[in-house]
RNA sequence: GGGCGAUUAGCUCAGUUGGUUUAGAGCACCUGCCUUACAAGCAGGGGGUCGUUGGUUCGAAUCCAACAUCGCCCA
């Protein structure tokens, strides 16, 4: 069978993923072996997958993967949320294209097609991870929606109903006049956006006089109900006590005085418009003003407004300008930049507006739950990076109440029932009759009404470690004691507040536990030009069509390479590239090697050389294997996977690889190719978890059966060895090569090499003569006492050149001069450490040694380089 | 306005409790090679006073302070 030149992804993935499917190599059910469980953050239900996710489910696979290597009972469990807002607007488009109106077909019907669009189109995010190469359990997909889950958050919000967490209330809230809901103060997106500050005039009631004030948003001064002045402001000390005439509709609205108004912000006088902005609102409480409300929940304006009934809030601001200045009152407009809050589902502008709403009283829960901030804190809850830790204390500490209603029907309904003036929370209806009749209720079970809003997406969310064991209606039963909690979350910093914190607080809540022992916060990944990586922008390279290209396990090289803990990541496609050669590299070592016809009568270089090449590589090898073991205890993948790519490429197919190249019409020995395989075999499980389909492709040519992943991590080789291998003769095989580069002299001109030391200093040169002869083109490496030839120095020991055919060099006087005064000048630096007693005082004794060494090495550069001028 | 972080080669980034032959990689660049695994490759090479200024220390890219620039989070 002849094997393809380059690695072919294409050919590969599909198989080897189907494979693992059937053979339930992601499967884990609950055994007497320590668990490992990795939580999948949901994707939204209408998600694709982007390079976040790339980043984001590599890193998880790599945990799981390499969990199952060393013998644990490993658990990554995926799912999806339902995404209530994102969702809900796709289902009511599609019914809007279809003719059909939300608001005539009822609630049942509503969800009827929205359960149909998500069976249809949602969960595609499912698939294109398991195109990554992920290793989920798929058998155990949950989705927020599903029975269970459902009724775990109508269970908790029962129970913190009547803990007294939960209440009900008409507060400001966040609108989203396009979803038409409220929405929690986490789901406002802040930007600074370009816009106009607009300077108003408004007349003084009985008085030839006016106030000037200034305001981005000129279309709510209809919704005006006063103005504020700050007390200490002397332009305004006239008006005390005045009323002033809104323009256009001429309402007459107080002068208020509150040291709250800036002096310094437009003209120091403030228009309150106390329903559409939570600071007027604020002032219009405690001055006791009237609260006009002007906006319909679309962002239309309504009847109060008088003018534009009916018109879009957006268009009304031009509008409105125009009407302004023809009445004379415009005075001027500026142009401004300003923070803009946007809708974090539909980025539609945020009103504030004044609603009945349900909330999380965060304050109490905090006091009674002081884990949750805790936990954090001394790390029995371990953040990395930790810088986060500050974050999140931060945000708990100035935390405010969360808003967990939402005008929507794609969620779960929340389980309050109202009758008369009164309400009732339980999880049934047929309960909240019962707790309705004990409070008085004379009606039929009919007449109690529920509740037609649903909670937050994210009050779903914050259960996932409980609810995906459903351990919230079912407290103890196996899966959840067996698995939970849970032992690393891989997310971005982004849904800290969102989501982490939440899932924290639920888990103290509920469990009195905490949720999972890590959370690692990926960076966020951005272009070239460091921009977020948004659909808006369209800067996000396709990740389905990027996998098509370089195939899977290059794209998780490519992003795993660029990815330290807790950094952004400029995402660059050329990191991707390299992570195809690498997988071709790998592929063409193995089919360079595979195809080597073998001999069991082994030549003078096998049987001389074997022994040393092969403890040098496995050297090699155990030095890489203990920095990746430690590179992933600390989750440094993208360290990890760098030090596995330079022990292939460098050590293992430059440099060994070309030592046991049989030369030409010569054959390889049986045991050395079998030596190479094994240690091949250990380097495709180090690199299984980084990039899985490659690996088990290889694996399988090598003879194996089993699936890679179900074998045990590799082990360093016990290496009976004392003596070191340096990398010595290597360097004098490079140095080699770089004179003749140099020389410009073809490779093929052999070269005599000649030294002068003996003993100890020549062990390891005369050891791997036979390999400085094979890999630089060497002809005779002899000792010598009186070498001669062109003279080089490698590290401190001085050897000369005779090239085939060369007449020898004349020395390089001004460079050797050039570098001696460099040595000099560092050996002097080294002198003066040493000749200070302090430092030899207070340094530890191998910073001493190694200075000391350095001092003997350099001197004797010197000497050497003195003595090649001489002659 | 408050907090967090970044600033190291042309670009993207490593540099783990301060000390490893006076800073490493990939990409890009230059030179020579289609040398029988890989041109998705091989061999060689150039390129950095570690943002600025002070300080601590025997010793600073690394610790501290201020400043500058950029980014993120929160208000």
């Amino acid at each position: 069978m002849s094997i393809s030149k380059h690695y072919n992804p294409n050919d590969v993935e599909g198989k080897w993923y189907k494979t693992w499917l059937e053979s339930g190599a992601f499967t884990s059910k609950v055994d007497n072996r320590e668990p490992f469980v990795v939580l999948i953050p949901p994707p939204n239900v209408t998600g694709v997958l982007h390079m976040g996710h790339i980043l984001n489910n590599t890193i998880q696979d790599v945990l799981v993967r390499k969990a199952r290597m060393i013998g644990k009972n490993a658990l990554w469990l995926p799912g999806m949320d339902h995404a209530s807002i994102a969702t809900e607007a796709k289902v009511v488009k599609m019914l809007r294209e279809k003719g059909i109106k939300k608001s005539e077909i009822g609630r049942e019907k509503f969800l009827e097609y929205a359960f149909e669009w998500k069976d249809t189109y949602g969960g595609i995010i499912l698939e294109q991870l398991q195109k990554l190469g992920c290793s989920c359990d798929w058998d155990r997909t949950k989705f927020t929606m599903e029975e269970e889950l459902y009724k775990s958050v109508i269970k908790t919000f029962v129970k913190m109903y009547n803990d007294g967490y939960i209440y009900k209330g008409k507060r400001m809230v966040n609108w989203d006049p396009k979803g038409l809901t409220a929405i929690s103060d986490e789901e406002v997106i802040y930007h600074e956006e370009k816009s106009k500050l607009y300077y108003i005039k408004y007349n003084i009631v009985g008085q030839d006089d006016f106030i000037t004030i200034a305001t981005t948003r000129p279309e709510t001064i209809l919704g005006d109900s006063a103005i504020a002045v700050n007390s200490k402001d002397p332009r305004y000390k006239r008006l005390k006590g005045k009323k002033a005439i809104v323009p256009l509709i001429h309402r007459e609205i107080p002068i208020i005085i509150d040291d709250y108004v800036q002096m310094d912000f437009g003209t120091g006088a403030l228009k309150v418009t106390p329903a559409h902005d939570s600071n007027d609102y604020e002032l219009g409480q405690k001055h006791q003003i009237e609260t006009i409300d002007v906006l319909n929940p679309n962002g239309t304006l309504n009847e109060n407004a008088q003018f534009f009934i009916g018109m879009d809030r957006f268009e009304v601001r031009k509008k409105i300008t125009i009407e302004l200045q023809e009445a004379g009152a415009l005075d001027k407009i500026e142009e401004y930049q300003n923070k803009v809050g946007r809708s974090e589902r539909t980025n539609a502008v945020v009103e504030s507006r004044l609603s009945e709403q349900w909330f999380v009283n965060m304050d109490l829960f905090m006091k009674k739950h002081p884990n949750v901030l805790n936990s954090v804190m001394t790390d029995e809850i371990e953040f990395v990076p930790s810088k986060y830790k500050n974050t999140y204390r931060h945000w708990l500490e100035h935390i405010k109440d969360w808003c967990i209603s939402r005008q929507l029907w794609w969620g779960q309904r929340i389980p309050a029932y109202y009758f008369n003036d009164q309400v009732v929370v339980a999880e049934t209806k047929i309960q909240a009759f019962e707790l309705a009749k004990q409070k008085g209720f004379s009606g039929k079970i009919d007449e109690l009404m529920q509740d037609e809003d649903v909670l937050d997406t994210w009050f779903s969310s914050w259960l996932w470690p409980i609810s995906v064991f459903n351990g919230v209606n079912d407290t103890q039963n196996e899966e959840i004691s067996y698995y939970y909690p849970a032992n690393d979350i891989v997310t971005g910093p982004d849904i800290i507040f969102f989501w982490i914190a939440r899932m924290i607080m639920s888990a103290y809540y509920l469990r009195d536990e905490k949720p999972f022992k890590k959370v690692y916060f990926t960076g966020i990944v951005r272009d070239k030009l460091g921009r977020k990586m948004s659909k808006s922008l369209g800067n996000s390279p396709d990740a389905i069509a990027l996998m098509d290209e370089f195939g899977t396990d290059a794209v998780r090289f490519g992003i795993l390479s660029s990815a330290p803990a807790g950094n952004d990541i400029l995402f660059d496609e050329s990191l991707c590239n390299q992570g195809r050669n690498f997988a071709n590299k790998i592929w063409n070592a193995y089919r360079f090697v595979e195809g080597l016809e073998t001999t069991e009568l082994a030549n003078d270089f096998y049987k001389n050389n074997n022994t040393h090449i092969s403890r040098w590589v496995k050297n090699r090898f155990n030095a890489c294997l203990t920095n990746v073991n430690r590179q992933l205890d600390e989750y440094r993948f993208s360290e990890a996977i760098t030090s596995i790519y330079r022990f292939v490429w460098d050590d293992f197919c430059s440099w060994y690889l070309e030592m046991i190249k049989p030369s030409d019409n010569e054959k390889i020995p049986t045991d050395t190719k079998a030596e190479f395989l094994e240690l091949f075999g250990k380097i495709l499980k180090l690199l299984h978890p980084f990039m899985p389909f490659i690996s088990e492709e290889l694996w399988h040519a090598l003879g194996n059966k089993s699936l890679i992943n179900q074998n045990p991590w590799p082990e360093a080789f016990e290496l009976v060895d004392d003596f070191t291998y340096t990398q010595e003769p290597f360097l004098l095989v490079s140095q080699i090569r770089s004179e003749r580069s140099k020389k410009g002299l073809s490779p093929k001109k052999t070269c005599a090499v000649e030294y002068k030391f003996e003993g100890e200093e020549a062990k390891i040169y005369l050891l791997f003569s036979d390999v400085i002869k094979k890999l630089a083109n060497v002809s005779e490496i002899n000792f010598s006492k009186n070498p001669s030839g062109d003279k080089i120095l490698v590290h401190t020991k001085a050897f000369s050149l005779q090239f085939e055919g060369v007449e020898n060099g004349k020395v390089d006087v001004e460079g050797v001069i050039r570098e001696i005064k460099r040595l000099q000048g560092f050996l002097l630096g080294i002198e003066k450490k040493l000749g200070n007693e302090r430092f030899i005082q207070n340094a530890r004794k191998e910073v001493i040694d190694r200075e000391q060494q350095k001092f003997r090495d350099t001197s004797n550069k010197i000497k050497l380089l003195k003595e090649q001028l001489k002659g």
